[in-house]
DNA sequence: TAACACTGCGCAAGCGTTTGCACATATGTG
DNA sequence: CACATATGTGCAAACGCTTGCGCAGTGTTA
């Protein structure tokens, strides 16, 4: 299984000189050959390209974006790799860069002020043709970015042009109606802890909601997480350790839920008999889990879609508008009605 | 909600000339004051960089790869942006990535031919640093890259040189050892369902587990999955309604496992009493589903961590071996001793 | 005070492409 | 047969940056 070390000394790379030497020609005659230009002779053709496959030649993208090119690839900056949500998101902007003939360049952001601005200025140097930043904690560094110029779409964003963002107040409040016609009066909430918009907005649903149907939060009900599993559990240990604990839980995330869950099986308790839970985004792990997750539907792939979309249609020139996708409410089995 | 509609027409980059022109220096003594060159006196320093900094000026990277530097970003290829378990590698890749100031440029593989080329090529147009490619199938694409001289790591394949993988056999070998000390003989395997070398290499686990412990598999108790959930659903159907239906579940993977516990729990098993799952790669989720899997181990970021490593010591000439790692079998919860 | 080493800056070549233009030859028109 | 039009190719500039070298001017040393 041990195999023979190579050392990579990288040996010049044949350019179109090279080829237009070996040929004969000149290099402009070698760059039109290369790209079948409909005033080189088909034979210098076919010679041509024979020739750069043999030699083994590679075109400079570098060269060729200097020359006055377009970089043809897209630049995505999302908060967190390990994050499915985000993942999803991804591949969906994947899918329709690759129809468009481009490719990604991909960085997170979210860590430190310092690295984000790197990522950005990184965006920049590269001359990439637009970016998708997702996630709704948009930072300094991006509105410090020097490229103002170059085409942009945010995801779940509500205060910058262009953002396509699927309405998360309206989808908690969708959630908590759902928990109220259930029976359920002492309802808390588990947040992100960090405020961003998608965590306030979320949490104004929760609200809202509660009090439009005349009943109240009280404030030792709501308890920050960290949208993972960890955050949930050690929120749920403290809300059950209330003297009038809740009987249904809202959380900020599918992963909070997931980590609210283990804590209520820790402490004895069952969903959805003693607690109902519900989460937030539909991951796919939400209808596979034991129980499975009631939740918000983000239709994640469709985001990173429709967000690519729009940025093409940018980059086109064409004009569009910020775009507020309608949440949908997955009922499953970690809601249930309130015992009595 | 609703944002003013810019459009946007790349009005002419600054570049070193013109910051040049309006300090009345030459172009060279900009790019000099800008990177701190010692042979610059402080105040021409200072001047240049704030007029640069007012202008806007954001350096050209393709003008600066050009004109000889180095790419400073390097490619990564994986084949499912879905999969939680490169998401980690990924994260693991990012971090030292950063840590040695590049940047990382991502594509997803093995969805076919064509696109894997095309990504390859752009790693090579791109004249990316290096590569890590994750993932055991990796395809003619790859060995058709033109780059032979760029330094590349590949993550969990054996078959070339520079890999950094895990045990695979091994993992799956200690597996089943488990399950047998809890009583258990009639052991199934649900494999990924594509040979790759991951999937044969566990499922020859498997078998030597069996067989140095004097028990046989049967053909019927090996059945494909897809590496997902709904494969093990579909699996453990299969599995079950056999005559003689096995007592304990190896799976190829964690998602697998989730799904065959999932298709279990549909069909009225309970897990681990009337039957017992492993899965494979220790995801977050394993921890926290319920019931806990047991499961191996791939230290996942450790495994991105190592092979970046690897690669930036590859990019600094020295000379690296592939490593093998050891794997871990996690003992929790959907694994039990064999009813009687 | 002559020989020398710095210091601070400019010149110009070069990196690998693309592309407008010029030029020669071949083909068509009247 | 003289002209206009295609057709196939080459020339050279340009893209934005880096860097080796040259050349003044200003110390420093013996």
């Amino acid at each position: 299984m041990r195999k023979r070390l190579r050392t990579f000394k990288s040996h010049m790379k044949v350019s179109i000189k090279d080829i237009a030497q070996k040929a004969g020609v000149a290099p402009s005659t070698v760059s039109r050959a290369l790209k079948s230009h409909p005033r080189i002779s088909a034979e210098m053709r076919t010679t041509i390209q024979a020739l750069a496959a043999e030699m083994g030649y590679v075109p400079s993208e570098s060269a060729r974006h200097l020359a006055g090119k377009q970089t043809k690839t897209i630049g995505v900056a999302i908060p967190d790799f390990t994050d499915p949500f985000y993942m999803n998101i991804l591949s969906g902007i994947e899918e329709v860069a690759i129809a468009h003939q481009h490719e990604l360049f991909v960085g997170s952001f979210n860590q430190d002020f310092d690295r984000d601005r790197k990522l950005f200025d990184a965006f920049d140097q590269k001359r990439l043709s637009g970016f998708v930043i997702a996630g709704s904690l948009v930072d300094e560094a991006y509105l410090e970015r020097k490229s103002a110029d170059i085409p942009a779409v945010l995801i779940n964003h509500y205060e910058y042009p262009f953002s396509v963002a699927i309405d998360q107040m309206r989808g908690v409040e969708m959630a908590i109606n759902h928990l109220i016609s259930l029976g359920h009066k002492q309802i808390a909430y588990v947040s992100l802890g960090t405020t961003t918009s998608s965590d306030s907005l979320r949490y104004q649903g929760y609200i809202n909601a509660l009090e439009s149907s005349g009943f109240a939060s009280r404030p030792e009900w709501v308890v920050q997480g960290d949208g993972g599993i960890h955050g949930g559990i050690a929120a749920v240990n403290q809300l059950m350790r209330l003297p009038n604990p809740p009987t249904a839980i809202m959380c900020y995330n599918d992963r909070t839920a997931i980590g609210v869950i283990n804590g209520l099986d820790q402490a004895g308790y069952s969903v959805p008999v003693d607690v109902s839970v519900v989460g937030f985004d539909d991951l796919e792990i939400a209808a596979y889990f034991l129980p499975s997750l009631t939740t918000i539907q983000q239709p994640h792939f469709h985001l990173g879609r429709q967000a690519a979309e729009k940025l093409f249609a940018l980059m086109h020139g064409a004009t569009v508008q910020a775009e507020l996708l309608e949440p949908k409410l997955i009922r499953r089995n970690s809601t249930g009605p309130v015992q009595s």
